[in-house]
DNA sequence: ATGGGTGCAAATTGTTTGCATTTTA
DNA sequence: TAAAATGCAAACAATTTGCACCCAT
């Protein structure tokens, strides 16, 4: 197989149904066991390219760089922790948010982020 | 009254009770009217210090540059414009939300962001 | 040799900071 | 004239892009 087959191959492994959302930042040095030397530019274009071909999503999560999950995923939120900055996916919602927006505004999507500690820095936190 | 003050006043005058979050460079473009020639580092600089006095906060949205407002009010979420950017304050809260995260997980706060057209951008859409 | 894909470095955007200069007391 | 605050430009971080190079066909 020739890298580039590799590299992106390495990528595309990343996203999976039980996955977080990973940052271009994760992506690399997750990547880079499978494709040794991976460039962050080939991951900014891959992630791109998978993006395009509706692989992944991109996820944005307040004050936080863009994250990537697996596309076609049920409707979902995120938590994101305080401490060691890693995102998880949450299920439920508690719908109904449309009604919130003053009159005449339009609600096309929404988003929530729960802040806070995940279950291993909150054990560590004591 | 000197410059400093000017500068200080000009941009503390733009957080209001009814204000919507503003962008560093919305906050430069309006200060600029009261204090010609305001730079950005000194929007920066001034924002971050009223910040630390405790009369803005910074409002991360979801993809988007961080925003401030007036410190002090009380819990409520935000709202997007997809298609001018602007952002607005919405009141409510569904509540409950901590019970969406796992097992384990210590929820802090949380933000909701609703996204789509402002009744102004609504409108001209027809 | 031809085209696709890569790495590096330069360009962009948003934000911060060092420093010389200006302003104020 | 010394302290405080400003503006400009350089420094940074995240992301994108131009370009020379390399590999597979």
């Amino acid at each position: 197989m020739d890298r580039s087959t590799r590299q992106r191959d390495a990528i595309r492994a990343l996203f999976t149904p039980k996955g977080r959302p990973l940052s271009p930042k994760e992506i690399q040095e997750r990547a880079d066991r499978e494709a040794p030397g991976i460039s962050l530019a080939t991951v900014y274009r891959t992630v791109k390219a998978l993006e395009e071909l509706g692989e992944i999503v991109r996820v944005e999560l307040p004050g936080e760089t863009a994250r990537y999950e697996l596309a076609g995923k049920e409707h979902h939120h995120h938590f994101q922790c305080e401490s060691c900055g890693r995102a998880f996916e949450i299920h439920g919602c508690p719908g109904g948010l449309g009604k919130l927006a003053p009159p005449g505004f339009q609600v096309n999507r929404h988003e929530i982020t729960l802040f806070g500690l995940c279950s291993t820095c909150a054990r560590k936190a004591g």
